[in-house]
DNA sequence: AAATACTATTTCGTATAGTATTTTGACGTC
DNA sequence: GACGTCAAAATACTATACGAAATAGTATTT
């Protein structure tokens, strides 16, 4: 028995090991320090973290509900494999269908809670742009999901807030991203192409832009206007499907 | 090849036990062998069922994910409560928003399987018409929730399937049903009206009802005409909203 | 080369023990 | 009686070891 010397005379904990666990490994899979399709060892993985099976096994089971990690009978886990195309393209249809509606309740129903918690969300964006490049990409990407993710809460509805944050649709979208980073550091030339795709599109200039179309539905909304905050939505979605497309479409030639 | 020497005699029920184990604590959560908000004692449940805790931790966090249970960190599991009336709601209009399109898009591009499905869907609903009273309330909430089903994966789009599914729409209906039933168990005549507002939309007369605006639906997507079946199905979701919501009401009160 | 047999690895489940935390309930104080 | 304290019991959580069964890989036979 590991006589734990002092676990440091701290508080109590105040969560558990399989809820850290979770968090840990969906962290992995983001970082595609556990790359896509790889398969994942249960006691691998438990001696990495330090822990045992137990919290292992129920972490990859939520995962699994999750969509992040497939699990094959007697075969074990593995993490899903990015998105493909199809994947993508249903993946923004869908949000086409409810974060239009989000946006438009929103704008129904704004008081000074959202107003404030909106206006921080785009002074985080703001602060972000004076990063490097490759700290910027991240911190779009997660500011992008907390302002999506907000709008769905604003607008009330917890099926459709909940149903958006089981999309996890900006953690696909970065596992995509670090894929083309990874297609980069190969010396492959001919994929130069998507360099350009991504890179172009989540640099200063994207970063700008995303800016603006989101100011644009921030305004739609505190203002109340409900019919422009859903077409400032739905302009918004399909402008970044239209960005991204052709780079998922690279990426799974 | 694998020799296989025929293991059909006894069937080894072990494929896998945890999956196994998660559809059954998912049927005791819809039939209230638990009891909306009750504790779930792993245990106990072990015991109950006859394996260990390791399969049951493992259907507890999917069942999780899935919203049918709560975690409580240290204090273990609970089956989630009854819907509130704003749950309901919600759910309702979340399921506006993805279900037409569904019915749209299934339209646009319904195929011969396609068509068989609905037909063969269609007529199961017929023969329940055959059961009697009690069953044939589960009879058709299965088959209500098979048709929605059906008609998301005939859309084409995962997302859109996927969390159609997650949201067990048709498993919360049924235990809110079930609780309804209770109620006139019990001898409290002040909640005589919740046996109407139940009984009303889900006897014979409700039955034909629901019959008959799935057959338009089912009509207008095997027609090709998408603009129709879109209409039919919200028209559908609507109506039923309509139906159950006084009667969620009650529940509520 | 194909089928079979054997071995190694891995998954899956069981059992058990130990720790941490909550819950319970008795007891005493105000 | 209300309230807080504190120990005991119950329960949740983690660790660990073991074994059965399936898969995967290798060797052998036909």
């Amino acid at each position: 028995m590991p006589r734990k010397v002092q676990p440091v005379a701290q508080g109590p904990r105040r969560s558990v090991l399989s809820d850290e666990t979770y968090d840990m490994v969906k962290a992995m899979i983001l970082t595609h320090e556990i790359a896509p399709g790889a398969k994942v060892n249960i006691d691998a993985l438990a001696l990495k973290l330090g822990v045992s099976q137990t919290p292992i096994r129920e972490a990859l089971a939520r995962l699994e509900s999750d969509g992040l990690i497939a699990k094959e009978a007697l075969k074990g886990y593995s993490t899903t494999k990015l998105l493909t195309v199809k994947q993508f393209n249903d993946l923004f249809q869908f949000r086409l269908l409810i974060e239009p509606w989000a946006a438009e309740q929103s704008a129904k129903q704004i008081d000074a809670v959202g107003i404030a918690a909106l206006n921080a969300e785009m002074q985080s964006a703001k602060t972000a742009l004076k990063l490097s490049e490759s700290e910027q990409v991240q911190a779009f990407i997660e500011h992008d999901a907390r302002f999506h993710s907000l709008i769905t809460r604003i607008s009330g509805n917890e099926s459709v807030t909940e149903s958006f944050e089981r999309t996890h649709c900006h953690l696909h979208l970065f596992r995509l991203f670090l894929a083309a980073q990874s297609h980069l550091l190969d010396d492959k030339p001919k994929d130069k192409f998507v360099e350009d795709l991504f890179y172009r599109y989540y640099q200063t200039g994207s970063g700008q832009l995303t800016i603006k179309e989101h100011e644009a539905i921030r305004s739609a909304i505190c203002s109340g206007d409900d019919k422009g905050a859903k077409a400032a939505m739905q302009k918004h979605i399909q402008s970044s499907l239209d960005r991204f497309s052709p780079a998922a479409k690279a990426l799974n030639k």
